[in-house]
DNA sequence: ATTTATTCGGAATGATAATTCCAAATTGAC
DNA sequence: GTCAATTTGGAATTATCATTCCGAATAAAT
């Protein structure tokens, strides 16, 4: 029977990842793909697709790692505020440490490809709507605990947390000191004293 | 003496702007440009050099533009609070007036670029810079004219402002609830009461 | 009108793009 | 060990990329 696959395609498949998070899509060719994956063009092309399908596949495995990863750290916070300045802090970090500098694979696609591609800007939309009832259900919890008075606009606050996430990723592309950016932060979620 | 230039060079960088604009840097081949600058290919490389100097050259053009708008917008404003709920809705309404969606060249410019073009990474240094300052100057005429009480981080509230500005600008690249994001700014500029 | 510096359009160049294709190598089943 | 199905590497293909180049057109100065 026939000869099976020589790679691990999940590995593949992160790496790919990897490349088009840190280059982006029309920087990336499939030359820089066939160099860092280690395999060749036509399995590739066999495994995967063309670039912009495995862009796509790409793009929805760093959608839902992030946002697995978004769930079970919220999940082990005890208190909203503390909570979320912990998560920006994480974002923050990410960034700083990563020599690279990719920062967030979805907001560089939104600014790259949103208004270029539809299935990506349905993709981003579906995306948002799912981060931000995460933390309006997050913001409630605490809303619930009597971590902060009642009557407060969660609504409009986990829209305003969303916002600020994607500022927050954008800004420290280029620029990162997290004294700076924690006040920011800090005192954006004095919203919620 | 010479065959004077028979294309209006201004114009033509007004309009190669709007196509990095649109489009980003990779994805704008000099045969977009040649399309739709109407003028021929050796002129734009006399003119203007290559690729790389023409977009240098319009980004530049943006920031300058901008960061007068900016300063003329504000100087004309008697409320600082108010001021700022204009100058962000003026932001969204930008974004959702254009069927191309372009957003903000700065912002677009950021995920595309700052990690791997070091010229561009200091021009967004000392354009946070220039814009955190703008905001703070603004911050502290308000608080002498007595519009909030004294004693508020205004510094940290600049930076969240750049922050959130480049939120704003992502996010309404493929959702632009005026609404909801009118809510969201209207939430976060709060913190001036 | 002639000269002359410069612009201009488009062909030419050479590099790189994405994708297809095929012969050779490989592997599990018989 | 043979067979058959499939992977694999890399050559081939076709398109597009940025850039250079050159002859023809042009416009001001003489």
């Amino acid at each position: 029977m026939p000869k099976v696959k020589q790679f691990n395609q999940e590995k593949a498949l992160e790496n790919a990842m990897k490349i088009f998070w840190k280059k982006g899509y029309y920087d990336t060719s499939m030359q820089d793909l066939v160099d860092e994956l280690g395999i060749s063009r036509s399995s590739i092309y066999d495994t995967f697709g063309g670039k912009r399908e495995l862009f796509l596949k790409s793009f929805n495995l760093y959608r839902k790692t992030s946002i697995s990863d978004l769930q079970i750290f919220l999940n082990s916070q005890r208190n909203v505020k503390i909570g979320l300045q912990k998560l920006f802090q994480l974002a923050i970090n990410e960034t700083i440490e990563d020599k690279d500098k990719k920062g967030c694979f979805l907001v560089n696609t939104t600014t790259e490809l949103a208004t270029k591609d539809d299935e990506i800007k349905n993709i981003l939309e579906s995306n948002k709507s799912t981060l931000t009832t995460i933390f309006l259900d997050f913001l409630e919890l605490g809303e619930k605990r009597g971590e902060y008075k009642k009557g407060k606009d969660l609504r409009s606050i986990a829209n305003l947390l969303f916002i600020l996430y994607n500022g927050i990723r954008v800004v420290t592309k280029f620029k990162t000191n997290p004294l700076t950016l924690n006040s920011s932060i800090n005192i954006a979620l004095s919203l919620l004293d």
